[in-house]
DNA sequence: GTTTGCTCCTGTAGCCACTACAGGAATTAG
DNA sequence: CTAATTCCTGTAGTGGCTACAGGAGCAAAC
């Protein structure tokens, strides 16, 4: 059994944030010591890096919720899983689209922008009425 | 002069989002009615504008608040303006980095899912140790 | 055995940029 | 004149943490 310090360096996560995701009930209530401090079990450690992973790939705390309920059913599992993953990646790729169009945006806006001008084209474009949405 | 329901309309920002810019310092107070209405003239309806656009790109409120400070300065505006426009697209070329790893990362996993399996090799994978970060 | 220093505890508030009420007042349309 | 609409203020909630404050447990050095 480990303190929170080592399941944080174990898994990962932030102390702070263990003791946030137990508060929200993403994971389970650890055991406590006589003393009153949290105890976990390696199990809960991987846990832990589990949802730091999933986190890591992006995904919501609300997916990965139903993910960990989904590796206790055991059952249709990876149907659901791949559904919710390829959702994800839709939004990954939409995330991506409207970036890259930003950054054409903002790359024919800032063109025209050289030091030393007295009024900026740039801020000039953003003002004025009929341009960009 | 315009109530707040129209400069909303005419410049495309939320009337919870106007008086939230307000109570934040972001645009300057308006004008009031005798009844306590806010009132909006063209002018200040092309700064809300000029805000929405800006959070459009992407760029933060604090931002902002630097580009509006310099439209009114309007003096060696436009170097600073460029200088914070390419700090900004940096940063959207590094989400887009970080989006398109992501991606082919959640690819790899779920492409051994198959519906039907008792256990997902995606949730499988994230579970053990030596994976993955 | 006590002092030092580390880790841990709870509870609360802050971050960003909004959004969503509740409960009431003013304006406008019919 | 009434009904519908718009507006007002103030507060609280969102997601996913992070950062305290103020105190208690615990191990090792002296």
């Amino acid at each position: 059994m480990f303190t929170i310090g080592k399941a944080s360096e174990q898994s990962g996560v932030n102390i702070e944030t263990i003791r946030y995701y137990e508060r929200e009930g993403i994971v389970p209530k650890p055991g406590r010591s006589p003393g009153g401090r949290r105890l976990y079990s390696t199990d809960e450690i991987a846990k832990l890096r589990f949802v730091r992973r999933c986190r890591n790939l992006g995904f919501p705390i609300l997916i990965i919720q139903t993910f960990l309920s989904l590796t206790i059913e055991d059952d249709r599992s990876c149907g659901e899983v791949k559904a919710l993953a390829e959702n994800h990646l839709d939004e990954i790729n939409a995330k991506i689209e409207n970036l890259t169009r930003l950054r054409e945006a903002l790359l024919g806006l800032s063109a025209n922008c050289d030091d030393g001008t007295a009024t900026c084209p740039m801020l000039d474009a953003l003002m004025k009425d009929g341009f960009y949405a």
